[in-house]
DNA sequence: CATGCATGCTCAATCGATGAAGCAAGATTG
DNA sequence: CAATCTTGCTTCATCGATTGAGCATGCATG
């Protein structure tokens, strides 16, 4: 039978071809003169299994068409067993790496057949456990934390709620993370900013590190391997070489313009966020400074900018790669997989 | 009374703290030993409307705390009346203006209350379809189609569920549109490289146009103003001038390399898309050429790239705002809104 | 002491889609 | 020709939250 409230609605006589409501199977069943769980079947692809003749089948797709119906999800995956919905949160869009990854992730999660739903958190801790609170109310079946400050928080919002979460870019302890090789890919930069600056200025000289936060997972394994590269050389690295506030350009073209930077140095600069605060202060400066940079992340303008000597690239398509294999296929505990990075050479 | 189904799931004996579905109101409600509706009342907010108790209330709550206990959004959406989901669809979230555009689109819906969604259509137009029937059928009240290659056909998907559409920086006939000021802002950066290029090279010849596509609104208005500022000095422009191979970085490039490019020329570039095509061909040469640049569209590390004159910006803040008062005040018709760049100089 | 009213809840229908179970009519088999 | 099978549907409960209507209880008022 059909719904009292089908009646209430649908297209009323006068009004023409504008519906206000969206129509549903209850309408396109009266339509067509059949039963809203026959439409539902036809339209939902399973109407073989369940019996329904192919010319009912047709005549029903016809007038969905004509109605342009669209299914309700709220509805169905309130009534499905699985959502297939698959979030992430992120805590940016607008600069090359999390915006490579944004991108990737849906494509790679529609090929899935999941559906892809991203928030970004402006790398705010309170907005993060929020945005992890309103995957868990769209049903999503996993979580991929992005960038988080705070991985392990989210881990525990999601598991009372049976959703998994993976990490991405900072490792947590409690679910499975899939990171950069940043020990590796830090001191591998680190040797060639420093064979540059001997080559260019004669003599090896303690770099800067510049961007990041010290309490940061990533900051802190980029900066055991810069000290490693150092220490190869017998080089110190004086704690004030070390500017890392946090990832904002402005802080950090702040910071430059504080401290007296010697002609000739050489900078480790800690993703692309911290360089746009460096090329700012370099092209700001009264006098055009002589330096090298390299830069533990991508950007395919600034890596033709004068005086970068290379980019250390994270390989985005490797992590998501793992991420997937983790959805697929959970792990027992909570692994951790660093994938290498790749070194782009500036031009 | 509790539903049967109620009494099948929750903690189970033995199982101990990890429940394997997500507690809904009428677990809390069993637990707090009251009705489903006082807790749904209770932690939707409407408690005091519906005369709740305080002391129940704060029970509730406590219990639902505990229990980690998540709105389910498919349920609650079904049951409403608005969703407050307002969609995006946008071609790529991996360069600075989209990548801005998506990040702002958030945090402005964020802050009226609504629930963003964003989805990325790689500039395909079936794909741009699905995404809008995904929106509707994710039950948007609205959607924001950005750089769509079609808008009217998503307008006109749109209109019979009775979904808002509106156009962002490609603009259509059939619903509100709000874009740059393609028009202004071309004439007035190909008159800025061509007062370069007269400048430095000492005298003015016309200028490359680079990228885009010719049946695309945006490249058409660019091209238009491109052609005035040339107009302006008495200069024609040979077809041959005008590169227009899409928005693909490593077209333009092959563009670039298949055609002989004079010393001293100037280059109007459509987009970083292009700019990327652009840098790479000017720094893959055997020769580096001596050239100078400009972009409509701007990137923090293009700006600082040596021979680019500058990068007409568009204002994205300026757009979002007029898109949000469309979507807070419908206006009649179809009207277009041409919004200011600004001119940001290299350095 | 009857009446009215405020308080603090509960009941049950509902949103739209799904799918197990069931039913009627025709085809096939013994 | 009865029994069984197949075909092609329909019926109805269900997913979880919401909300108008209703029902006790207690207190104040005339």
């Amino acid at each position: 039978m059909l719904r009292p409230s089908s009646f209430s609605r649908g297209t009323m006589a006068g009004i023409g071809d504008s519906p206000t409501r969206r129509p549903t199977i209850y309408d396109l069943a009266q339509i067509a003169g059949t039963s809203p769980s026959a439409v539902s079947a036809i339209l939902n692809g399973t109407w073989k299994k369940r019996r329904i003749s192919a010319s009912l089948a047709e005549r029903v797709s016809r007038i969905a068409e004509e109605q342009g119906y669209a299914v309700n999800l709220q509805a169905r995956l309130l009534r499905r067993e699985r959502s297939r919905i698959i979030g992430m949160i992120i805590p940016k869009y607008d600069n090359r790496y999390f915006g490579a990854i944004a991108e990737q992730f849906e494509a790679m999660a529609r090929e899935r057949g999941l559906f892809p739903v991203i928030t970004c958190t402006q790398r705010d801790p309170a907005l993060e456990v929020e945005a992890a609170r309103e995957m868990i109310s769209y049903q999503a079946e996993c979580l991929i934390a992005t960038g988080a400050t705070d991985p392990d928080r989210i881990a525990g919002v999601c598991a009372p709620s049976g959703v998994r979460s993976i990490n991405l870019d900072l490792p947590g302890t409690a679910v499975p993370s899939v990171v950069s090789d940043n020990f590796g890919g830090a001191r591998d930069l680190a040797r060639r900013i420093l064979d540059r600056v001997t080559r260019d200025f004669g003599a090896p000289a303690p770099l800067y590190f510049i961007g990041g936060r010290a309490q940061d997972h990533n900051t802190r394994e980029r900066l055991r391997g810069f000290l490693a590269a150092h220490a190869e050389l017998g080089l110190a690295v004086p704690p004030a070489r070390c500017l890392m506030h946090g990832y904002s350009a402005t802080k950090t073209e702040a910071a430059l313009a504080g401290v007296d930077i010697a002609e000739h140095s050489g900078f480790f600069v800690n993703s692309t966020i911290a360089l746009e605060g460096v090329v700012r202060w370099i092209y700001g400066a009264p006098r055009l400074p002589d330096l090298r940079f390299g830069c533990f992340d991508w950007d395919p303008f600034a890596r033709f900018l004068p005086q970068n000597i290379g980019m250390m690239r994270q390989d985005i398509g490797a992590m998501l790669t793992r991420v997937f294999d983790f959805v697929d296929r959970p792990p027992a505990g909570a692994p951790r997989i660093e994938t290498p990075c790749i070194f782009e050479p500036a031009n």
